[in-house]
DNA sequence: TCTAATGATGAGTAATAATGATTATTTCTA
DNA sequence: TAGAAATAATCATTATTACTCATCATTAGA
């Protein structure tokens, strides 16, 4: 009936947007997805596009198909790497899956080690998700989550990794850089600097300014490099884990500072899949994590 | 490459046990499977099966491509499913997950009424997941998830339905019948008969007798109405919503409690994915699950 | 209005998958 | 422990399916 290579076919339309180009990208004729189109059509007895002139679009449907694939694909495309990796004598492939970008940087730090000591372990980094990361690990679309809020579910567990405590940045000479500690109000006209996420999830905002009322100016950008520049400037302030502070601190006109009276501290986790807790190389990432932890002088 | 052909004979191979009893259950030959598996096999340049003497066991890459099975074919078979319904001229399909056997019988109470006024919907219920009701609203398993404690997600959005209190159902010669309320220590000796769920997912343990370290003897029984016989005649003791509760007062000669001096209460809440919360008949349920709510005297 | 591009269609061919018959093993049982 | 029943593998053959090529009809865009 419906086949994987139907739901190929469905996806290489909505993503090239014309049948020539979807047959281009699968390697194959037009008029042999006409054909697969129209045959399929026929096993489900509705119609799946709606043929608009020259152009297709998806019936109701069409589009549960295509949700279907978009669901079905990346697994089996993912067992198939991963059996390919058994086959070449490999042990396996360990996907990473991060949602924060302290937790990216971090898991850089570890990676090299992990990569040398594990020579026969694939690692691959996935970043997107369709809703969140707890359902990529009951998903499967990836093997570990590292993350500072690990979700409470109990086909899961998780292991603390790492503390660390979030740092405000500021130019050397800016008013606030002699302070012991800032305090929200103390940003009250200062421009913030954050990655491109919602302010929910970041913790400057849910446990900082958010409870004090406090709305800083506020601006997103996606390189870190580029956001501490800007800080360096005296164009703004900007909140870092501490250990990746400190490579910046060391080599550019920065300070940073504690947030609050106590500091906002927080723990890395690595989250994996009950059943996979036992695999060795899940094992090894873990201890690694640990023990290889950046540590903060 | 791999098509869902394959999943369903690896799937069919692993529920069967043997290969001719696979090929029975997918109605072809035992000559066929075995083509496919060598097929399978040598495209994948893995063995998925060792052949010891003439039994079958999967390998590691064998069972990383049963589980894909198990993950992938329920999404493509449901997906079927819909369109099959599309095809027939209905509106689609509303799949409820309950993970509580309260919310079973509750929804009992509303489906009738929904069914006679949406003849143009399905309904399916699913009590079962692979890790949890979350994961299933995740994976699309079902679309409505009908819970007390709604996760806390924020691609899901969560509804209050339906407000109710667990009470404890004694025979009405139980010594403690005329009392007002039980306390914890009242049920140290009582057998106490509950749904057989883990003791964290049953509210008389997590919110009444854990926190006032009473264990009670405790035994499981799958049938609610033979739970209530055996209350009935006084051979022991359990909690049910009132609601429910009321349905057997009335007929038997039982006798409903409160626990504690307050009570225990919760809320049923309908869980949805948040992209579907617009759906026509979704929101018709809620709707119809907040009004036709059984109403407790 | 004309043209290039797109999707549909039909015929023919290549590829794939099924069957039936047969064989070699291996459990199970007597 | 021998023999029977069951199982998986294999081969030859047939049936089915999927692809390509050539062609046509339609349409968006110059």
């Amino acid at each position: 009936m419906i086949e994987i290579s139907h739901l190929k076919i469905i996806r290489a339309l909505a993503d090239n947007g014309s049948l020539t180009a979807a047959a281009n990208a699968l390697f194959v004729t037009q008029s042999a997805l006409s054909h697969q189109m129209r045959y399929l059509e026929n096993k489900l007895e509705t119609a799946l596009w709606e043929r608009q002139g020259r152009r297709l679009r998806l019936t109701q449907a069409g589009i549960k198909l295509l949700e279907a694939a978009r669901q079905v694909l990346p697994v089996v495309e993912q067992a198939e790497e991963t059996i390919q990796a058994y086959a070449a004598g490999r042990e396996g492939i360990l996907r990473l899956g991060v949602e924060c970008h302290p937790c990216y940087e971090w898991l850089k730090t570890v990676l090299a080690d992990y990569l040398a000591e594990m020579p026969t372990v694939d690692v691959d980094i996935v970043h997107q998700f369709q809703f969140s990361g707890l359902e990529g690990l009951l998903n499967q679309h990836v093997d570990m989550l590292v993350t500072p809020d690990p979700p409470d579910e109990n086909a899961l567990i998780s292991a603390p990794m790492f503390d660390y405590e979030q740092v405000l940045l500021v130019q050397e000479n800016h008013p606030l850089a002699k302070r012991p500690h800032v305090q929200p109000a103390d940003l009250k006209s200062e421009l913030l600097l954050t990655f491109p996420v919602s302010e929910a999830r970041l913790d400057i905002f849910s446990q900082f300014l958010t409870p004090a009322a406090v709305r800083p100016p506020h601006k997103t950008m996606q390189s870190i490099d580029i956001m501490v520049q800007m800080v360096a400037l005296g164009r703004g302030v900007t909140v870092l884990p501490d250990w990746l502070a400190q490579t910046y601190t060391d080599r550019l006109p920065l300070q940073a500072l504690r947030l609050g009276y106590n500091g906002i501290h927080k723990t890395l986790h690595a989250v994996v899949r009950e059943k996979d807790a036992g695999v060795f190389y899940i094992q090894t990432f873990i201890e690694m994590g640990r023990r290889n932890g950046v540590s903060v002088a």
